[in-house]
DNA sequence: AGTGTATGAATGAACG
DNA sequence: CGTTCATTCATACACT
């Protein structure tokens, strides 16, 4: 049930088709264009960020802030103006920060998770917020458990674009497709639960502790700057 | 902002495929993944400006924040330069016929979808267009646990409604409690109380030339105004 | 265009 | 521990 898929690119000039060939690796392939475009738009979007912050400061050095930083889903200073109380949640959320302590715990191998450890950690965090050692301990089992899973099915990725041709209209092209509007489902996938380490592949920047889902989930919304009282 | 300029550049000449172009067409190849690592960065860019954006505009506008909240008002700079973008991540979306087989598959009662088994159906929907076993383990996870729920309260829709709607779980189960043996209540851990920010929050971003790294950790978090409450 | 709904994905907790 | 469940989050898509 191997199939490779054979990369089928639509660069008529492309004539790096076998590369990737007998892994699991599914290559894209770009043209210089397409490259240059992105380092472009990375670029832009590099300076423009540089410009917001600096705006951002010379701005805000003159107030002093206002709201807090809570947690996921306190926002005290203007709660008035929502009205009505945001109902708690019933599990529990780590908070930015004690998330990053976990991960750097992780990171650091203690394996094996102590009873002690555990307790020490939980107090540790405690100070950022509620948390209890189930909490930690689960929080560990299933950290181990995840990223052992990532790892272990490193297989097929999957194949994107590249139905070796089917009669199938589905077909998506990549980011060849200038315009993917609505009607097919323009996918794009990524890697299972992988983030982070171990990957000897990254050669992108290498995210420190959470993963970029995760930031895109955070940054989502953000009125109160609590993001710079970290 | 430096690092994935530069990051980026050295990706162009230094794959991990030792693919190399042996002849004088520079193509610039990538794995899925990193096109994935490349995508997500760049969608990481662009929620960040969104957000300096949204920052700032509140701030000079001095107006209080409620409402504020512009869905994908970001800027894209590059729209206009090329014809297209890598847009930010979508999700992967069953195609009808990929639907179909799943239908089936999953009528056909195998409830325990083994690891191989979803790799051959991976390797079998690939054939109808782009999928990842991550895809179909998380379709059948879901799947069940919603045809669960389905039959779970089929009946009466009116009562349902009244039921629980007037009960704000404003509990304030301390912490420390987590012993529940949690065999049919919820167990609650919620976190109640706003943190003390005392914490250091030191640092602004001011940094022109700040790192991703360090532009992630700073941005987390910030629930106020989440959108699902405004 | 704003709002609602279906559903893919993330993750804390529980189970065997 | 590895696997599964339950809940939540975020988004694609439809509706009017």
């Amino acid at each position: 049930m191997e199939e490779i898929k054979k990369k089928k690119n639509m660069s008529s000039n492309n004539n790096n088709n076998g590369i990737g060939g007998s892994n699991n690796l599914y290559m894209k392939v770009m043209s210089d264009e397409q490259m240059e475009e992105l380092r472009q738009q990375i670029s832009v979007y590099g300076t423009i960020c540089d410009q917001l912050v600096q705006m951002h400061n010379s701005i805000t050095s003159q107030q002093d802030l206002v709201g807090l930083r809570l947690g996921s889903l306190y926002c005290d200073p203007m709660m008035g103006c929502s009205g009505h109380k945001i109902s708690a949640r019933q599990r529990w959320t780590p908070t930015p920060l004690q998330l990053q302590l976990l991960e750097r715990i992780f990171d650091e191998g203690n394996g094996t998770p102590t009873k002690q450890k555990i307790k020490d950690i939980t107090n540790e965090l405690g100070q950022h917020g509620p948390i209890s050692e189930t909490n930690v301990y689960n929080w560990f089992q299933n950290r181990r458990a995840r990223s052992k899973r990532k790892q272990l099915a490193p297989t097929s990725i999957n194949n994107i674009n590249n139905n070796n041709n089917n009669a199938e209209p589905e077909a998506e092209t990549e980011l060849d497709s200038p315009k993917q509007k609505k009607t097919t489902p323009q996918s794009f996938q990524l890697q299972p639960y992988d983030y982070d380490n171990s990957s000897p592949h990254s050669l992108y920047i290498h995210s420190p502790d959470i993963g970029f889902d995760q930031l895109m989930s955070k940054i989502e919304v953000s009125g109160c700057y609590s993001s710079y009282f970290l």
